[in-house]
DNA sequence: CTCATTGCAAATAATTTGCATGTAA
DNA sequence: TTACATGCAAATTATTTGCAATGAG
């Protein structure tokens, strides 16, 4: 996936914001990670991840992985994700806020949309109810078209 | 939770259809788990729902409930949700498709509400991409308001 | 030097499965 | 009587953790 630099820039300053404020340090394992994962597709599973690393340096171990996208997710940079197939995912935390789900249950694909009147009528709801909104998740679980196509000539 | 008796005689109906389909045999164990299920709080986790079947039938193994309670999401009557905590939890499909949750990150409470505005518009966004929807999950995640007045008066 | 970080392997936690026994139809 | 269902314990899967060794600041 190609990002803006600009984009990417801003979480590289967040991530070393909060890693200076809790006295962490830069590891070249951090360093690898990070950046693999700033140019990885977007839900990216751990596995997957660790796969790219890997490819790298071999040596980088599965609890780091864990480690760093776990630190990623703390200080904003990404957001943990579960639909429903048992893995947890990640995406860049700025993606999330624009953009939702549509999930086939059949091949599991993911497809991404965006909808602003959604977006709009969710601030509204957060504001009746006196709710400080941070992030949200919409999904929509479905049959995709391909499938459906499948599924009419017999699999 | 009261429900009421026609919404839950739907729900039986569509179990038994199910089950007859299939050829599944109705079980003492089986009619306990799913009526304790019916009677549950919404959002009940397999823990919790194991704990209450237990208080009729202390010797119903929680097997038997991991396997009931993925029969009724197979057979459409009740829904699979997570919600960060790492544990699953289940609720009655219907009332999934009437309402969505706010769910506030400091003491995990668990809000209802419902827009029939953002039903529409997911079904519009669906159509768009030719994809049969079944399911859908929404939440805003954020701060309740008397977490945010605890936080004022400095907890 | 000091203390965070790493890699490994072992530990957890939630869920699933194998199997002998029980039981609905 | 025939398989489906149950309960238990063991297996699996994803994730976390303890610890000795390493390395950043």
């Amino acid at each position: 996936m190609d990002r803006q630099p600009a984009e990417l820039d801003h979480f590289r300053a967040l991530l070393q914001g909060y890693m200076d404020k809790k006295g962490l340090r830069s590891t070249d394992q951090r360093k690898l990670i990070v950046e693999t994962f700033f140019h990885a597709d977007n839900h990216v599973s751990i596995e997957e991840l660790l796969a790219q690393v890997r490819a790298h340096d071999p040596r980088v171990g599965y609890a780091t992985v864990y480690r760093t996208l776990k630190l990623l997710a703390e200080c904003g940079v990404a957001n943990e994700r579960r639909f429903g197939d048992g893995l947890t995912r990640y995406e860049l935390a700025d993606d999330a806020t624009h953009h939702d789900h549509l999930i086939c249950v059949e091949c599991h694909s993911i497809t991404e949309f965006e909808e602003p009147r959604i977006e709009e009528l969710q601030e509204k709801v957060a504001r009746k109810y006196g709710f400080e909104l941070r992030s949200h998740k919409h999904e929509l679980y479905g049959v995709c078209s391909s499938c459906q196509k499948k599924r009419r000539t017999g699999n």
